[in-house]
DNA sequence: AAGGTGACCGGCC
DNA sequence: TGGCCGGCCACCT
């Protein structure tokens, strides 16, 4: 497919299932480039404008919020995961193992 | 075309 | 876990 980055990053995002979180590296390594972890959270930032994107599923690996700064609120990604049933202390996922959701991979080629 | 940037990751202390 | 450092890669100006 000649989806950009991008897409593929929100293809991923949009395969988080509900109350489960994932981080970056996880997405990156799905879409076969583990080293542009960085480039998923680049992506993250535009998928403002995409709306089927959870991008508040997606933390960084300390399970922390890392991105929450980005979101409108700044404790609107905290509200949502809450919602999900996903403890948030401090910005930190609690019990970040136990609701961290591994990307699959190869279902999108 | 080249350089700067970033919602990161992994290793080390 | 937390802080610091180096690497890595696509996007933007």
């Amino acid at each position: 497919m000649e989806e950009n980055f991008f897409e593929r990053v929100y293809t991923i995002a949009r395969q988080i299932p509900y109350g489960k979180v994932t981080s970056y590296g996880a997405i990156a390594k799905a879409l076969g480039t583990a080293r542009s972890a960085r480039m998923v959270g680049w992506a993250m930032n535009a998928s403002h404008n995409m709306e089927d994107v959870p991008a508040h599923r997606v933390v960084n690996r300390k399970g922390i919020l890392s991105g929450k700064h980005h979101f409108q609120g700044t404790n609107l990604m905290q509200q949502l995961l809450e919602s999900e049933g996903i403890e948030v202390v401090d910005n930190q996922i609690v019990d970040f193992e136990k609701v961290f959701w591994e990307p699959e991979v190869g279902d999108l080629k």
